[in-house]
DNA sequence: AATGAATGAGGTTTCATTCAT
DNA sequence: TATGAATGAAACCTCATTCAT
């Protein structure tokens, strides 16, 4: 009732408000989420949509890019750190706090990572890439056994995403949090091979 | 005057075709096939698919059904066998197994699992539940070590569902199958957590 | 008021409709007609014209080739009629019918011919080669001049066209059709180059 | 801070850099020019456009006096001069030099003849009047035949227009150039009409 | 006088589902 | 049982114009 206010903003105030709109109706319901209900949820007109996305994967791109950049700063890698690192409770912290902060943006990954969006990108596959970059670092500290990096790691974060996903679900975060934490420690430990029957 | 023949079948039979067509379509082309693709696939009328299927997704339900028997009459457990049973090669069988199996079948995986149809299904995760079935069956003969069988399950099908997409995107297969290997044998190694750092 | 029975017809009668309610609205629009107005006037959902034309583009293609249809049928090339052919007078026949022709279509024309639609078309251009097919028909008969057949043809079509427009504009026919008889003979006249002066 | 100055310039200053912007951009890309393409051309607001023009069509009909200015600048009518002029050379020279500025000018002349905003304007119709006054002039020094001239005259700048369009559309300008020469020649030669069949 | 953020009606196209035949 | 023509609710995106600053 009574006609909306055309309130002008700063360009980056403005965008800023339709990202988190649209963060929040992604972390509701997901993929579900069109240009029409963010712009409700922002206030703004369509058209000012797209003056500030040229088109909807523009928007997830840059929902992305904050994600990535989110995750980044909440847990940085501790490779810089002097010091002898004690790898593998790095590991199992960084597993229990990647499940708490991905179940807690259930919708947006999904948005962002299980849609025609994600085919679409070149995914450089940061988190992947990251986790096997550990596992190289805990593997030069003779931390960890000898195991294929690459595949281990894109294996062991199907299972961190699959994770975030049933503890989002509703499942106990408790037990599955330790579940993992077990299974990373059994899947690196130091050992040669033949000792796994 | 060229009218089509109208091929009277056994409900059954005209529902199978559909079914296949549909499997042979989702298979090549994953999310994207239409009803409309399916039924020119098919050689029937649109109106005939909604006859057999009330909706898309029901046809999407059967398709689901059929490749998780496939998957049952493919690799039935070992339970039922007499005589001792070798857990570690077994489950290291299946897991191979599993992966040339789902990685043939990425399309219709993706149409099912990676989906708005995968959200509204109370997927009853068939495969999770095998799978947890086994780690039990492994543990009861001390094959296994004490893991929590569901999370892990949950978390090692993770690992076999996305190595199966990578293998399917190209990614080395046997590089994937050893990895995979690799990280079940470990993670599912008999020996007490303490052994584990 | 009351709904919009379901009338179910033939695909070529139902396409027929659609066409020639978009040709009455083209007439009296030009290129402003859109496809929801086509819609409208042919009484169908906004689906069933893209059931039949799978674009805008297609609908425009469908209008022209009708419209070349009808021009061809209407007015056949006399160079089939066995005997001596009164070139000028064939001609200026021509001339007088195609004015008749095109400006009771002019709406069509412009929304085929000036628009960006017209751009897309890698025209044959039909109207001109035809002419230009003449002219030199005529001067192989000796009837005409020696100019240059294409050029010749292109200026005089384009006298053709704007004169179509002027009379569909209000202009006088009768003048306009007198001066472009005129402007054809003397255009087209035996006798060389140097007795012009 | 980078703060872009605001050059306060006097209205028409400031009205012409827009239009010459304009100029520059209808030249290379006909219709297709928008409003945002100007302002950023001319390096001014989208607002301040709107403070000069109160409509697009206010622009073009700007870009439209100022053609016809320049084209009556480049080529006055030799009414003017004293002693006997040779008519046909002027028009054959005249229709050369028209082709010339014409194809030169084409994106220009297509969105401004050949667009909607042609269909909203009551054309004065200043070169099809200026050529219908040669065509008076030559027939007064009955250096013209007994042509009507309103109509040819609109007859052979259609012509004309369509010959530059050619032109600049890659066509060959000497053999164009001469095809209109000799068409206007035979068009206005002298004599009666029943000398031409 | 000048800016540029904001608007919103309007445009084409898609596709699961319905229903007259 | 079978057909396939018909539906219409979305969906994304454009751009001349307005107006708060």
């Amino acid at each position: 009732m009574g006609k909306p206010v055309r309130r002008r903003l700063r360009p980056e105030a403005r965008k800023l408000e339709i990202v988190e709109a649209a963060e929040r109706l992604l972390q509701a319901h997901g993929r579900r989420v069109r240009v029409e209900d963010v712009v409700r949820e922002a206030g703004v007109a369509k058209g000012t949509f797209f003056l500030y996305f040229p088109s909807w994967d523009d928007l997830l791109a840059t929902v992305r890019e904050r994600l990535i950049a989110e995750l980044d700063a909440a847990y940085p890698l501790p490779t810089e750190v002097d010091g002898p690192v004690d790898w593998p409770s790095v590991v199992a912290g960084l597993a229990a706090a990647y499940i708490d902060f991905a179940s807690a943006r259930q919708g947006i990954g999904q948005a962002l990572f299980h849609s025609d969006f994600a085919e679409r990108q070149t995914s450089a596959d940061n988190a992947v890439t990251r986790l096997s970059a550990i596992i190289r670092a805990g593997q030069e500290a003779e931390a960890f056994g000898p195991v294929d990096p690459e595949p281990t790691a894109l294996l062991l974060f199907a299972g961190l995403d699959e994770a975030a996903r049933a503890v989002a679900a509703g499942a106990d975060r408790d037990a599955m949090v330790a579940a993992l934490q077990t299974l990373i420690r059994r899947a690196l430990a130091p050992g040669k091979p033949e000792e796994f029957p």
